[in-house]
DNA sequence: CAACCGACCTGTTCGC
DNA sequence: TGCGAACAGGTCGGTT
């Protein structure tokens, strides 16, 4: 579910919140949710930790602890870190609970448990793998042009690639693809030097804007800030979730499919297959 | 290299 | 109303 607004959103707002704690208990309810090492050995080296920094890698969450180890959280589908008294009411979908040394609680919910942690001295062996992150000013149209040159796939499932880009996932992929002007299914190798600008563009523009809105919340509200309170994202989504209604830019209807498994939306007059823009 | 499929899981929504 | 099928923001490993 959370993809790179919803995890930078969270690093900023856990930051405030964890920053300068430490951790005085673990409890680990679900033992597959902690990937690595062993969830004893997992428990005994974070016991006791200061935390002194929170940040992103693409879809991970990452908190620097004394000593230089990182805990990296990757939420998955159905993650939620959320910050809360210890009276905090039960959830029954609690896997992780970190008790810190003010009394409260930074709480590891997952309904589907595909979420996982890592405590590792060495994050990059975890991390390794991810392509640049979208919004890093290195990553210049040139740059885009160079990744996408070469490259054979369909522009849909190339964005959700963690390798090719780091952080975009369904929603967002669908939504700079929409603002790009840009069909899903379009060859990579096939945009033209304006096509890559535009797609450049809309990959800050679309991510910016909706780190800005703290991220999307969808109907299901499985995404929430660390105290509760949703992302406002959703309701500038164009096509994501949109299939039948009328495209924000030309009031063509908004159309839905599969590509590679996963569901795709957009608008079949502005996302043209066959212009070569 | 590219595409597809099943796994991993549970909860919610959809269609008959 | 009831019930099973389909579907969900992600990723991985194996196969074609």
């Amino acid at each position: 579910m959370p993809e790179l607004p919803e995890v930078e959103t969270l690093a900023r707002e856990l930051g405030m919140a964890l920053v300068g704690r430490s951790i005085v208990a673990v409890e680990v309810c679900w033992p597959r949710s902690v990937a690595a090492p062993d969830p004893g050995t997992f428990v005994s080296r974070l016991t006791g930790r200061g935390i002194r920094d929170v940040r992103r890698r693409g879809k991970w969450l990452l908190l620097g602890l004394d000593g230089g180890e990182w805990l990296l959280v990757h939420l998955r589908m159905s993650g939620r870190l959320t910050v809360g008294r210890s009276d905090a009411p039960g959830d029954p979908h609690t896997r992780v609970v970190f008790y810190l040394d003010n009394g409260q609680r930074l709480h590891f919910s997952d309904p589907r448990k595909f979420g996982r942690m890592v405590l590792t001295a060495y994050p990059e062996e975890w991390l390794g793998d991810l392509g640049p992150e979208p919004l890093d000013p290195d990553l210049t149209p040139e740059r885009l042009a160079e990744i996408l040159q070469g490259r054979r796939m369909r522009l849909k499932p190339l964005l959700t690639d963690q390798r090719v880009l780091a952080g975009l996932g369904n929603i967002y992929a669908d939504e700079i693809l929409w603002r790009a002007g840009l069909h899903p299914l379009r060859r990579a190798d096939t945009l033209t030097r304006e096509a890559v600008a535009r797609l450049h563009r809309a990959l800050r523009e679309v991510l910016e804007e909706a780190i800005a809105r703290r991220g999307t919340t969808l109907a299901d509200q499985r995404y929430v800030l660390p105290d509760g309170r949703p992302g406002e994202f959703a309701v500038s989504l164009a096509v994501y979730g949109r299939a039948g209604e009328p495209c924000p830019r030309c009031r063509a209807l908004i159309v839905r499919t599969r590509i590679g498994g996963r569901s795709a939306h957009f608008c079949p007059q502005c996302q043209r297959f066959e212009h070569r823009g």
